[in-house]
RNA sequence: GGUGGAGUGGCCGAGAGGCGAGGCAGCGGCCUGCAAAGCCGUCUACACGGGUUCAAAUCCCGUCUUCACCUCCA
């Protein structure tokens, strides 16, 4: 059984087999830091991780590169109209954008490229381009330096843009443009904007373009060929389009499989700052727990539009929930038997007690909706087995449900919190109270017994009689 | 105008010629002091019109609706 992707190139499922057996190198876009992170930040990201994560556990080493675009056209308009520093702006939103991450607990990069910091790395290919043919300086000789698209007979092979028939929008800046495809690599410093914007080159002062930063820092990290590149759709065209360009066109072979995330609209709409309806982090954060957001973004297909709605995230906590409630009673009632399942590490020793299922959904273009269908059958099973008192089948399920959700990174266990002070003051408390209502029940002072049970239920803690005990959980 | 998608049950969301994906919500049952949780059952859906086929949600033709990209965007 093989891992199949979808490469938007082919416009096809291929077979995924990396340049290098056993070792995976990706090339992700990351944000222009130039504002907050909002939805469509987290799920690319998410994405990208489970991909990781599942690539992990399938005996590969994952080399994954996101870059941070920390210089760019909007980003100084931001700065000045804050009156903020450029860097200072980047660098805070920079933090924004980790901080998110890490409370999905997304993977940091292997390597996280600043784009500031490949100035070099981005002037040699230029250069490159220059010698071959397919760079020009602007008309006006001013810094300005342009591809020159319609020398590169293979442009528009990822996305079937023919030059003829695309929209030129008529504001764009096209000042000494031979062709109204071709693009900047490199802009020259305006007036208005700061010197420490502006770096020095054989052609002028100015500035990267935006294409080019991706192509320098892709194969600065990942070498002229590497596996993957990755991004959201919308970076499709022109973007990708432009990057795979100009890095052939200087000789690199550079991605052999290019992957692309669904967006995320909001109502049936993208977001955008006109209709203010965009969705931050922190509004996914402040509506539901992070691991419920986790789940949400995570639980389609990462090539569906995912449509944002109220209720989204309690579906997901209700989902959660009956996870978690397997985990915690399969787990409870083998603690002390010898069928108490060993914990299994994150990695390819998760492999021996995923179902059969389960992986043919993951290889199948990572096709998560019908791997958590799986996850969901055992459960199903792993409870009747609970039922029956079939401890062995019980444990079989705890390991296998224990195995997939740490394949995609939602472990309720692994996320619930460390035992601090309060929790242990909570827990003291709790039994108290579950002692009291043990007696009201022995006594039948059903009446007493509920009273408790309300009063905890109106704290958001909920009670559970089992056969001859009784739990709670928040 | 060009390019790439999508329309599935109350909602979300898979699948892609023949065995009812799954989740959430609802309803009925079992269990329970009553609940909760769990299990079983139930609600049997694929935009519309033709066609191919023994068989179509799935393939073909047409129609409608809708989203994204072509300007900065994950």
């Amino acid at each position: 059984m093989a891992l199949r992707l979808f490469d938007s190139r082919s416009q096809s499922l291929r077979d995924f087999a990396p340049i290098v057996a056993g070792e995976v190198g990706i090339y992700l876009c990351g944000p222009t830091v130039q504002s907050a992170p909002h939805i469509g930040h987290l799920r690319s990201a998410l994405v990208y991780d489970q991909l990781r994560r599942w690539l992990t556990v399938t005996g590969n080493h994952v080399t994954l590169v996101r870059n941070v675009t920390d210089i760019d056209d909007k980003v100084l308009a931001n700065a000045q109209a804050s009156g903020e520093q450029w860097w200072a702006l980047a660098y805070r939103y920079e933090i924004e954008f980790n901080e998110a991450y890490s409370a999905l607990r997304i993977a940091p990069p292997t390597y996280e490229p600043r784009a500031t910091a490949s100035i070099a790395e981005m002037l040699a290919i230029i250069d490159r381009l220059f010698k071959a043919g397919y760079a020009y300086q602007a008309e006006d000789r001013s810094a300005d330096v342009y591809f020159a698209a319609s020398k590169w007979a293979d442009y528009g092979e990822l996305t079937n843009q023919r030059g003829e028939d695309t929209e030129v929008s008529e504001d764009t800046d096209s000042r000494g443009k031979r062709d109204p495809r071709d693009f900047a690599l490199w802009k020259a410093t305006k007036p208005s904007e700061p010197e420490s914007a502006s770096w020095q080159t054989p052609f002028g002062a100015g500035r990267p373009g935006w294409h080019i930063e991706c192509s320098a820092m892709a194969t600065k990290y990942l070498g002229s060929q590497f596996d993957i590149h990755g991004g959201g759709l919308d970076l499709r065209f022109p973007h990708h389009e432009n990057e795979l360009a100009q890095s052939r066109a200087a000789g690199d072979a550079f991605a052999n499989y290019w992957l692309h995330n669904g967006l995320v609209n909001v109502q049936g709409q993208k977001m955008s700052k006109s209709l203010g309806n965009s969705i931050f982090a922190a509004d996914l954060l402040g509506a539901g727990s992070p691991l419920a957001v986790r789940f949400y973004l995570g639980s389609a297909h990462y090539r569906s539009v995912l449509d944002y709605h109220e209720g989204a995230l309690s579906e997901a906590e209700s989902a959660l929930a009956r996870i978690e409630g397997f985990l915690e009673r399969a787990a409870r009632r083998l603690s002390e038997t010898q069928f108490a399942p060993s914990d299994v590490e994150f990695g390819p020793d998760l492999l021996t007690v995923l179902p059969a299922d389960f992986k043919a959904a993951m290889d199948d273009d990572l096709s998560i909706p019908t791997a958590l269908a799986s996850l969901y059958e055992t459960i199903r099973a792993g409870n009747t087995a609970l039922e029956n008192e079939d401890l062995l089948a019980t444990a079989s399920a705890l390991s296998a449900v224990r195995g997939m959700v740490e394949v995609l990174g939602i472990n309720p266990e692994a996320w619930a919190s460390q035992g601090s002070g309060e929790s242990r003051a909570l827990d003291a408390l709790m039994t108290s109270l579950i002692e009291q209502r043990k007696a009201a029940r022995e006594a039948k002072d059903f009446a007493r017994a509920d009273e408790i049970r309300n009063a905890l239920q109106q704290a958001g803690i909920t009670l559970e009689d089992a056969a001859d005990s009784t739990h709670w959980s928040l």
